[in-house]
DNA sequence: CTTAGACCTTCCAGTTTTGACATGTCAATC
DNA sequence: GATTGACATGTCAAAACTGGAAGGTCTAAG
């Protein structure tokens, strides 16, 4: 149960957000680590009320509830930092393709590891951009969030020089007899 | 929809397969890759059969079905894979506690890096033990499954780098005001 | 002969995730 | 005064995933 923790974290951290507020957390600074749809957050803020780790702290203009940690919703959070070790989830879209591309005719099949190539490139730069121009502050989520920011740059740099060894791999294979007696 | 591609795509490649042999290879080859469950593998047979895409192509001694895939099956598979572009999953429930880890104590936190980069390099070398063991066919699922193999070990290091680098980088921010102005 | 172990499938109950749809308020602009 | 757009919440059905339980068959070793 990671969205429990991440929904609660976030309110651990800011120290009061509504629903819309968490939204647009997960949309840009978790974005790389966890994803959340809309029903999701207002659905764990429901559960995490009831089970009485969160509560309501203040109601604002459109109806909108500021959720603020209860003492047993920090205890909690810690628990989980402390106690529980996430498995790593294995799966990976782009890399289940790779697994089955030879099924494709080899050509096509290094243009598309090309092309990863060069997407993987793209992301890591913008990443590298953002990095240049956020203006850090001291607060935690800023000190964290650049170690996330961080590892999705490195995440993505891999990925491209996988993506350009695995193309070349591919290449060596596709015409092998060139060289193989030739003196 | 990417386990019904998993399991179609290894039918494809293998010609003919019972739903035990796949769960032999999600559990081996494609562990790095795409995880499934029996009751996933199972049922997907079923609906993959349903809608014409694999056949039991023969029936064994326990009950053993085995399926073949049908043209229809193999169009479906390539058509994934030229048409559909997959988005990379964004969630890592490593990295969310990491974000997070600003609610521990700076020196519990660094623990937790360090653990986590004694992990990855564990794991890190366990692949590149596989590499070194595993002798290589010439067919395509070796072809492929070595290279998302070397994309397993190449994870495992840049992720143990990171967090190594990570645990420096709150080192540094622990103690910082140590040689500020110090000639 | 018997028994352990590999082989092999089916079913299910509960949880999580997805992707909408529905509803309404407030602030600023035209 | 009307419209647009950001703000804000809530509900739902369908799909996917988890973690088993249950039941049965063949083979080889002892």
């Amino acid at each position: 149960m990671s969205l429990r923790h991440a929904v609660l974290g976030l309110i651990v951290e800011l120290d009061g957000a509504s629903g819309y507020d968490l939204m647009k957390l997960f949309e840009i600074s978790l974005a790389n680590v966890w994803t959340a749809t809309q029903s999701q957050v207002y659905g764990e803020l429901a559960k995490l009320t009831a089970d009485g780790l969160i509560e309501v702290a203040a109601e604002g203009p459109r109806g909108r509830k500021e959720y603020r940690a209860t003492d047993a919703g920090r205890d909690e959070l810690r628990r989980w930092l402390v106690e529980e070790q996430p498995r790593p989830a294995r799966r990976d879209g782009v890399l289940l393709k790779v697994f089955f591309l030879g099924q494709l005719e080899p050509e096509r099949a290094r243009a598309y590891l090309r092309d990863s190539a060069a997407t993987m490139g793209e992301r890591r730069d913008g990443l590298a951009a953002l990095q240049q121009e956020v203006t850090w502050g001291d607060d935690n989520l800023s000190l964290y969030g650049r170690l996330t920011l961080e590892y999705g740059r490195r995440f993505f740099a891999m990925r491209k020089e996988w993506a350009e060894w695995a193309e070349a791999e591919l290449a060596r294979h596709a015409a092998p007899p060139e060289d193989a007696d030739r003196a």
